[in-house]
DNA sequence: CCGCCGCCCTGCTTGC
DNA sequence: TGCAAGCAGGGCGGCG
């Protein structure tokens, strides 16, 4: 599942290797996973633009173009970008777009589960414009971090996940941080006293950024842009570890459901 | 505005 | 061993 070090990895990853060339070649086999606003298609409107640069926006990818429009892709679950050298010529089984670039390499769309999605955006078009706090930014203050959790009876957990008021952070992430700040998933968000706060916006940065530095979680079948997998699944502490001893107290990790997602997490040291 | 539910899909796990 | 059913999951639209 890529969550926002995977995505930030990704797009790393693509960043050298797009950054300045031309897509001479469009090729789409499921429609659906690729459009354009309006009448228009994807494979003509794209067919010859520049690639400007390559950043990350929550859980998007965004390929800066040089027309000043975006390609913007979502990877949901499943969803892969990976770069394919000139003569490598191998196709992952559920390859749904490819983009022929100038120098014979490509960049290839795959997802088992066809949830993801790539769409190009016009330069006003403020496809941004729901998406939270950038948690890794400086505009993400305790403060504000405090003034989206205060007054809500909603569980901490799932307001981690809402990506209109923070963008980027998904189960993996969520479960991890809330554990290295000790708090209990389900604890109303009002509920939090300020040094909770203050914790659970440390974990946050600390959690994300350790693992943008491990090249991103490959708990299910994430790879970067190279096709080679993080390492970050290595030094999980919670999640998907269920029945296994908590790193910290020894005791077993449980898993609960909160919103119809599963929660890993310790009941002796989350509180 | 808020919260909940079902849907989209396929591959893996579970149970017989 | 083989098969079918069940489950998982991020975002979104619909509903109350």
């Amino acid at each position: 599942m890529p969550e926002l070090p995977e995505v930030e990895t990704i797009a790393r990853g693509l960043a050298g290797a797009l950054s300045g060339q031309r897509i001479v070649a469009v090729k789409v086999s499921l429609p659906k996973v690729a459009s354009v606003s309006g009448d228009r298609t994807f494979i003509h409107e794209l067919t010859g633009e520049g690639i400007a640069g390559v950043s990350r926006r929550g859980k998007f990818v965004v390929i800066g173009l040089l027309s000043g429009r975006s390609l913007v892709v979502h990877l949901r679950m499943t969803g892969r970008l990976v770069l394919r050298g000139p003569g490598e010529d191998a196709v992952h089984p559920h390859t749904h777009v490819v983009l022929g670039l100038g120098d014979g390499s490509c960049v290839h769309f795959s997802d088992a589960r066809q949830f993801g999605r790539m769409r190009l955006v016009e330069p006003e078009e403020p496809w941004a414009s729901q998406l939270g706090y950038e948690p890794l930014s400086k505009d993400f203050t305790a403060a504000r971090f405090a003034s989206i959790l205060g007054g809500r009876k909603t569980p901490v957990k799932v307001l981690l996940l809402d990506q209109r008021r923070i963008a980027g952070i998904g189960n993996i992430y969520a479960c991890e941080a809330l554990w290295e700040a000790r708090i209990d998933p389900g604890t109303p968000a009002k509920a939090l006293k300020k040094p909770a706060v203050r914790r659970l916006h440390r974990a946050l940065a600390g959690v994300l950024s350790r693992a943008i530095e491990m090249g991103g979680s490959s708990v299910d079948d994430y790879v970067d842009a190279q096709g080679r997998q993080g390492s970050a699944q290595n030094v999980l502490s919670v999640y998907g570890r269920e029945g296994k001893p908590c790193r910290r107290c020894g005791r077993h990790v449980v898993r609960t459901v909160l919103a119809q997602r599963g929660t890993w997490w310790c009941r002796n040291c989350q509180t």
